[in-house]
RNA sequence: GCGCCUGUAGCUCAAUUGGAUAGAGCGCUUGGCUACGGACCAGGAGGUUCUGGGUUCAACUCCUAGCAGGCGCGCCA
């Protein structure tokens, strides 16, 4: 039940009728025409700006329309206590108890269902996330993508949209070679103690390949890995086979479970890429020609050569794309190109692919390739999370690959914790670089917004387990005609805000507002929870058995908000802490 | 040089996709625990929303020209 939506309807229905009857005049187009939640200093319910949208045609000033239109709202709705104009010419209405009882009502009884967009259109959508190349453990650098992309698709399916996750593996080219050749001499420092090459730049260093050659030297017993040529095609394999292992692990410790891995080899191999290229190449979109040297520093020996390329400047793009390498071999756009070609065939209304801030340049290039492949300019949405800034002891910490001190995400869960860690990488809006804090976070756990919103759902318990209610219970209530006190219609009302905090969320695939949603209801609840200190008339438990359970429906339905949005960002609401 | 992201209170960030007197946390400061759980609450101080111009009933939000910071810019993935 969204009670904006409703008055919207219902005022777009009223002015809409009064144009026919020659009341008022209105536009053609009424897309401008909101009912929203107005400022809290007004004491009232909801606002809507009708009247100055209006203005204009009715050549008429907004506050003197205003009022002309409340006469017709007041002729239409029983439910009003009280409505009225404020400068300079919003409509502010409040409303009945008996409105927000009727309300109550309505979301205890469809409690699951409270919050969902109902206008929506349900579509089949493809999640890409996370996808980080399989050459060993995830680290912190990749955890906001994967929790963000966990979240999106939660919000998506908690909108009855179907969603599809998919992690693709990129097994194939120049970086497998390097982490498989790695391995390899890790293994020779096992079975012939050479020692592992330290200095060599295009090398894995990290302990974590010591037990990735132990394992494979434990699955084949009979290999002497005398040869890396002869043995790379099957060693390949099996480091990618134990790097996914532990990506998988991880991710599972985050919480985030991916429906499907499309494999880039298999891809490759089943001549994919030169199939999507022919089909570009009929429309005109691949042809052979020349680069101008890149623009930056480290250019100095470009050597100008003919080449394939994908025309993407016919879609804004800076320059055209390579498809090959010098030795005829597919470049990873041009494996991509393929997937996403893959994906497309799959019919999906929408794809997803959440991208860290450091491949943003690679957007413009994949999107115009879907809509090459496509025709369609808003098939594929790539949304960007911006950087992690690790801060460690109040500095920042720096992580090198070189030196393999990068913190990994066992780590990151081993001391922080799924529930804060998936909180405060989702608290702030992906645009902007997040302070990730680790002595603070581990520390100062009390100031942790985590902590805030979990406290209000255990209160919310304790107070059911002194009634001897179960919270998971279905709660039988037989009067709903409760008398609200202002401080109860505030939680109301913040209640009744949560369809629109979800409806925003998901258009604009922005989570972050869940979080500070759920602080702002669990704000509310503590503060009225307080009152009742000085006031029994604002505790929750009463010796009138009618307000005690007046105010439980009240605590109720906070909980399920609490608990639903939780179960959106995938964290636990624990009856006890 | 070009592209993307950001610029809001001392610090970290919100702001319902253009609304009314721009809000939180931390920090600073004054107060509140014999309780339905103090992991909490109430109050105070703190703002030229980076700058200039434009669009309109209305701009933190849109357009434009700048300034500052981050990220990226072979045939790496």
């Amino acid at each position: 039940m969204n009670i904006f939506d409703l008055y919207l309807e219902k005022i777009i229905k009223i002015v809409t009728l009064a144009s026919k009857a020659k009341e008022i005049e209105i536009p053609e187009n009424l897309n401008g025409i909101k009912v929203d939640v107005p400022p809290v200093q007004f004491d009232c319910d909801i606002s809507t700006n009708v009247a100055m949208v209006l203005s204009k045609a009715n050549k008429k000033a907004p506050s003197v329309l205003a009022e002309q239109i409340i006469e017709l709202i007041k002729k239409d709705d029983k439910e009003i206590e009280n409505i009225s104009v404020a400068n300079p010419g919003f409509i502010n209405i409040k409303f009945k108890n008996s409105f927000w009882s009727n309300f109550l009502k309505n979301i205890i009884t469809n409690n699951k269902s409270f919050g969902i967009n109902k206008k929506s259109i349900k579509k089949k959508y493809l999640l890409e996330f996370v996808s980080a190349n399989p050459t060993g453990p995830l680290h912190v650098g990749h955890c906001r993508g994967a929790i963000l992309g966990d979240v999106l698709s939660n919000l998506l399916s908690f909108n009855n949209h179907t969603v599809t996750k998919e992690y693709y593996v990129n097994d194939d080219g120049n970086q497998i070679l390097h982490f498989s050749k790695s391995v390899y001499l890790r293994i020779r420092e096992i079975l012939k103690k050479e020692p592992f090459p330290k200095d060599n730049p295009d090398l894995y260093p990290g302990d974590y390949l010591i037990n990735i050659a132990k394992n494979i030297i434990k699955n084949n017993k009979n290999s002497k890995f005398d040869n890396f040529e002869e043995v790379s095609n099957n060693l390949t394999k099996q480091s990618v086979e134990e790097s996914l292992k532990l990506i998988k692990f991880n991710l599972k410790n985050l919480g985030i479970i991916h429906d499907n891995f499309i494999s880039e080899e298999e891809i490759v191999k089943k001549k994919e890429v030169e199939k999507v290229i022919k089909k570009l190449k009929k429309n005109n979109f691949v042809y052979e020609g020349k680069l101008n040297a890149p623009k930056n520093e480290k250019s100095t020996d470009w050597k100008e050569r003919n080449q394939l390329l994908f025309k993407s400047t016919d879609f804004g793009d800076d320059k055209d794309r390579p498809l090959q390498k010098a030795d005829k071999s597919w470049t990873y756009f041009a494996s991509d190109v393929a997937y996403h070609n893959n994906k497309l065939e799959r019919n999906y209304d929408v794809l997803i692919n959440i991208l860290g801030a450091d491949h943003a340049g690679y957007i413009k290039r994949i999107t115009s390739v879907v809509e090459a492949l496509s025709g369609n300019k808003n098939k594929l949405i790539c949304k960007v999370s911006q950087l992690v800034k690790l801060i460690k002891d109040g500095k920042p910490f720096k992580m090198s690959k070189r030196k393999g001190d990068y913190i990994t995400v066992e780590d990151l869960i081993n001391e922080v914790g799924k529930d804060a860690t998936r909180f405060i990488m989702l608290n702030r809006s992906s645009d902007v670089e997040l302070d990730f804090d680790f002595t603070k976070v581990k520390e100062k756990s009390k100031d942790n917004p985590l902590y805030y919103v979990q406290y209000c759902y255990a209160r919310i318990c304790s107070v059911f387990r002194h009634v001897n209610i179960n919270i998971n219970d279905k709660v039988n209530i037989k009067n709903f005609d409760f008398k609200y006190k202002l401080e109860e219609i505030k939680i109301l009302r913040k209640i009744s805000q949560w369809p629109q905090c979800i409806e925003i969320s998901t258009s604009k695939l922005e989570p972050h507002r869940i979080p500070t949603y759920l602080y702002e209801l669990a704000s509310e609840f503590h503060s009225f929870w307080n009152m009742g200190r000085d006031n029994e008339e604002f505790r929750f438990i009463n010796k009138d058995k009618n307000l005690s359970e007046e105010k439980l429906v009240l605590l109720l339905s906070i909980s399920k908000v609490i608990k639903s949005g939780m179960n959106i960002i995938g964290v636990n609401t624990p009856e006890k802490m």
